[in-house]
DNA sequence: GTTAGCATGTAAGGAGTTACATGATTTT
DNA sequence: AAAATCATGTAACTCCTTACATGCTAAC
């Protein structure tokens, strides 16, 4: 199984973590408040869910929304078409906690850290500073290749390519000062990031259209 | 063809257009220059020049390296392996200045726009203003949204989930002043982005490995 | 009355990564 | 002498997007 459909799960998972939801929400949600799955098709989706569902982690509750809580599965009878509502179970809550907790160097990806992160409240403090940490160093080597190229390249690029390059620069220590700040707040035991002030880049979020 | 196979065609016709190249070196540069492909593999690259010799856009040309100016490709008879070395053909400059001047939506997309930037200076001023509005537009819509959500959800959301959701806010404005600096440099005609202060994120430098 | 959004799915096809195969050369 | 890096390629497998099919409901 692909590292990308193992993160899909776990985000279906940590989704279904806060509520219920049928799929047609999920997908929304995962469109928007993950940079990670914008653009996730019904073709990646449900197939997921059955996967889910036949693992036991998953499974089919009734559509209780709109008229009459039938308490049943399959077809809402009254009004809408039959919503499939998927629920965690005990199992499926089990290996959502073994995922968050399970952090290595492919977390400090891109697209992993923010899922990560997204499900950092239900996160040990201690592995949530695993993460912070091991992405902290991920962008700081990033950082250090950007800066002995633009000593290499010296006048060798156009203007474009250096601004370029200054802007990714840029992006990156302001992200590096984000991730310090969420440190030592986390090292403090301070879960209250309020401030908040330097941000930037790369959590990916600014490539998100967020909840729509 | 996938949008993104054309991408990569448009990536390599620009990275050839600067110096000839073989493909382990132009694998190099789209790893690290160019955000869009971090991680591209010779499965896909290979046959992606494959094609291209076959439109004729690019041509084998020697290895030239080395030890003698053998002058004719395939093997470099005296020292390392056969080092082929691919340069553009007269048809496939032109269809890059095709491409380069080609911009719809697609290309305010964040790899579309990254790729696109790289190539600027081979770009037409008037193309190059239509990108970088176009962008700056797209982001703004982000910026809506995430705003609007971020009222919405007054309160509802945990402490690290606000923390992403602003972090990507200010990233998104970072970017869009980035964007505005270089509009109206452009609009004077000015091509000299000397400052380049306020930067940011999505221009998906920050994903990069930049420049090994 | 018609478009847009809700809601769930399937099939086909393409596309790209992974893993493998091979071998020279430079560095440790 | 070994390990890393240079250098090119192929094949299979997987996965995902695209497009299609269906039908209800709310808004215009």
């Amino acid at each position: 199984m692909s590292r990308r459909r193992e993160l899909l799960e776990f985000a279906v998972l940590g989704l279904l973590h806060e509520s219920p939801m049928h799929g047609y929400e999920l997908r929304k949600r995962l469109n928007t408040a993950l940079g990670a799955f914008r653009a996730l098709s019904y073709g990646s989706l449900y197939p997921c869910l059955r996967e889910l569902v036949g693992k036991g982690w998953i499974f089919e509750a009734s559509g209780e929304q709109t008229g009459l809580g039938s308490g049943i599965a399959e077809l809402a009878v009254g009004s809408r078409r039959a919503r499939i509502v998927y629920e965690l179970t005990a199992d499926g809550k089990e290996h959502f906690q073994d995922l968050a907790e399970s952090a290595g160097p492919a977390s400090w990806d891109d697209e992993e850290f923010d899922v990560h992160f997204a499900f950092f409240a239900r996160t040990q403090a201690e592995v949530r500073l695993r993460i912070l940490e091991g992405r902290r160093s991920r962008l700081e080597e990033r950082l250090a290749n950007i800066r002995t190229a633009s000593v290499r390249n010296r006048e060798r690029l156009d203007l474009y390519t250096t601004a370029l390059q200054r802007h990714g620069e840029e992006s990156a220590e302001r992200e590096v000062r984000w991730l310090e700040e969420l440190i030592s707040a986390e090292r403090r035991g301070i879960t209250g990031t309020t401030g908040t002030t330097g941000t930037t880049g790369t959590t990916g979020i600014t490539h998100n259209e967020p909840l729509a």
